[in-house]
Parts: structure tokens; C-alpha cells; sequence
DNA sequence: ACATGTGAACTGCTTCACAGCG
DNA sequence: CGCTGTGAAGCAGTTCACATGT
């Protein structure tokens, strides 16, 4: 298959969103227009989006609100359970394990790691809490598919090794560092701080002040 | 000025923070090729980056660190301290008010709103949960240029529109939602399912699972 | 008649390659 | 000589415009 390009992707995730809003008030089709008008994009944009995948519409008609919902979610993996766990059990990843997402997306959290024994053994937001020397033997047995790295930026690297080398290949990175993975890996980093500096960028560059 | 890309002020953050490191280090130069190599580009991406905004560099020498950390922090508006509000003091707020990164770069969190009665009052990691009553009040005396917003998708666009009202003009937004804003706003939204849907497509389209 | 699907044109970001300067 | 700064070339993603199918 072609490459698909990151924006694309992005962008499908956004049209099934609407979608399933649509599929939820039980509308039957929808064009490229209307969903372009939603998301914010264009109406051509949208059928080239698709295009990559398929022909998931009909001619003068448009799309069938359900067709193309499963046709989504085939295509961006939400047609199986994925397990996740999640590295570090301090705020943000307390945050995560009570994110409503997660579930709702067919995101299945088996547990949190951390090191600190104060934590260990307790709960968070119902998940449990295991040691970071649990963690190979546990990924052996019950193969989750992704992480979340949640932790301080420090050993963030040597962390993302070790879920490398349990077999782990894909991770969303919320430690605010560049990591380095070897090719089979897929890393997603989501940088707060690095969002922030977006903003005061467009604010000074914007006009005077 | 020219039109600034996303990907190039996304770039010169990253540089920033190794800046900052070899400042901490106490080295006097670096080439746009060790800038690369850290920072997952290539050197004439690094000096194209730097074009855009002047000439930093001496020829047959790299860059003065102290004087490049100068300018970026200068370009990226990080010269200044900005004031900061979050809505909404649920986890995720709670995970933002903690954040290092925020304090680290300048940004001083004013407080933190919310409509709770439960909450109203409390402290967030050491910042006051005021009423939402008296957001537009607050933002009339005290003037904060950022608004994080952490609230529920529902409810997510109205305070959107409040914000604007109120004269904020900058956003980060973590409600898994699509959000309309007039032109002269930016909002960036940092969407965890969105991103979480990029790993499983990764997942799904590279080999057969 | 209407809205999709898609080659072709376009726009803009990235990479190349080298002249220029310390 | 080494490394920057930058036009030019290359490439990728977006937009256009229309033929096609219903």
C-alpha cells in the first residue's frame, strides 16, 4: 500500500467522529461537503482522503452514514480490542487511566508501572498499580500492543528501550524529550510544552505586544 | 514577515532545549549538524529553520550557544512571563497545574476555573479553583493571554466562545472535540484519542496482525 | 442533475549543492 | 578549510476541475 501521509490519517480519525455523531442521530448518508464543512476542510480533500482506501461513496448521492463508519474503523484499527499500558503512575498518568477515550475507543488498560514502592500495590482510577520489574514478564504473558510513557523526561529513553526490547511497538510518549526508536517502532510525542511555545510564537509574531 | 510554518516553530523548540542543555554544559558552539543529529533533521533543515529569522551563525564556526538560545527564545516569545488560566480542574487540569515544563519556560499559572461547588475554592497543586462566575472578571484585572482548556467535549466549544469573549486569544485545548474559532484566535488542540488512532493505524497497516 | 473519484496543476516544505565568508 | 546561508531542484500534500456513474 501507498504511504498514507499523518495529516490523512488525522484527518479520517476526525470524519469518523462526525460520523458516528451522524450514526447516533441515525442520518443515512452524508456527502464529501458536509463532512468537509465539519471538519474543517475541504470537500475534495475529504474524497482523496478516502480515495487512498477506497470508493466508499455513490455518484449524486453521496455516503452511506454506516458504510462508511465501519470502513473507518477498519481501516484505522478499531475493529479489535487493544490492550495499553501505561508506564509511570504519577498525574498525567492518573489523567490517562481515567480518560473516557480510552474505553470508549476499545482501548483496554491492563496497568499501571511505576518503581516508587509507596505506589506499587495501590489503585489508580481502578487500574492497578504493578512493579516496574513486573513489567517483561507481564507484557510476555498478557502481550499488550501499546504504551503510554509517563514519565519524567530523564529516563524516558532508557524506559522506551526497555518496552522495545518486552516487544512493544508502538508508544505514545508524553515525556517532553525527542526519543530515539529503531525503525519497527511507531512513536507518537505529545509535548505540552512545546504546544505552549506554538501559542507564544502566533502571539508575539502576530502583531505588536 | 514571511509565513512561518508549524513543522519549522515545532523545530526551533526542539532546538531550544538542546540549546539549553549545552548551555547547562557550559559549550560555547554548536554546528547545525550536531543541532540535526539531536534533533531528528538534517543540517540544512536546521539552517533553512534559522534563515527565516536572521543570521545566527558564523561561517566556519556554528553557532554561538549562548547567543543562538538568545535569539530563539526571543523568536519564540519566551522572553516575556505569561500568564496562564486553565478550565476546568478536573485530572487532566490537575496533571496540567503540576506540570514542571509550564513554570520552567515563563508561564505562570494564575488559576483554575471551574463550575463544581465541590471544587470552587480548593487548591490544584497550589492553585486557587475559582468560580467560572467570575472568569470574565478575573480576565478583565488580571489580564492572562492563555487559556488551557480541560473540560468536558459538551461543554468544550461554549467556553471556547467565553474565552474569546472575554479577550483570550490563545488556546490549548485537550477536550477531544473540533472547535471553531474567529480568525484572530489560535488554538492548538492536543487530542489523545486522535493520536492513540495514529499508533493503531501504524499497527494495522504496516505488517499482518 | 448531482456528488463522487481522480489525473493534473499548484502550493509549500524539504533537500541539494555551492557560493560566500570567517 | 569548514560551516553557514540560500537560491534552485525535488517532493509531498492540497486544490482544481471534470469525466464518470447513478
Amino acid at each position: 500500500m501507498k504511504r498514507i501521509a499523518d495529516s490523512t490519517v488525522r484527518r479520517l480519525s476526525i470524519y469518523l467522529r462526525f460520523l458516528e455523531e451522524f450514526e447516533g442521530r441515525g442520518l443515512a448518508t452524508v456527502s464529501s461537503e458536509e463532512l468537509a464543512r465539519r471538519g474543517g476542510t475541504t470537500s475534495a480533500q475529504v474524497r482523496k482522503d478516502l480515495s487512498f482506501f477506497g470508493s466508499f461513496g455513490k455518484r449524486g448521492l453521496g455516503y452511506s452514514v454506516p458504510e462508511l463508519s465501519t470502513a473507518l474503523r477498519d481501516i484505522l484499527g478499531l475493529g479489535k480490542e487493544w490492550k495499553v499500558v501505561i508506564i509511570g503512575a504519577g498525574k498525567i498518568g492518573a489523567a490517562l487511566a481515567q480518560y473516557r477515550g480510552f474505553r470508549q475507543r476499545g482501548f483496554v488498560i491492563m496497568a499501571a508501572y511505576d518503581t516508587n514502592p509507596e505506589k506499587i500495590g495501590r489503585k489508580l482510577e481502578g487500574i492497578e498499580i504493578r512493579d516496574m520489574k513486573r513489567f517483561e514478564d507481564d507484557v510476555a504473558e498478557q502481550k499488550p500492543e501499546i504504551a503510554v510513557l509517563a514519565i519524567p523526561p530523564d529516563e524516558a529513553q532508557s524506559s522506551l528501550d526497555r518496552i522495545a526490547r518486552a516487544g512493544i511497538r508502538a508508544v505514545l510518549n508524553f515525556a517532553p524529550v525527542q526519543l530515539h526508536a529503531t525503525g519497527d517502532m511507531t512513536v507518537k510525542t505529545v509535548n505540552m510544552a512545546m504546544e505552549l511555545e506554538g501559542l507564544t510564537f502566533a502571539l508575539t509574531n502576530k502583531d505588536g505586544n
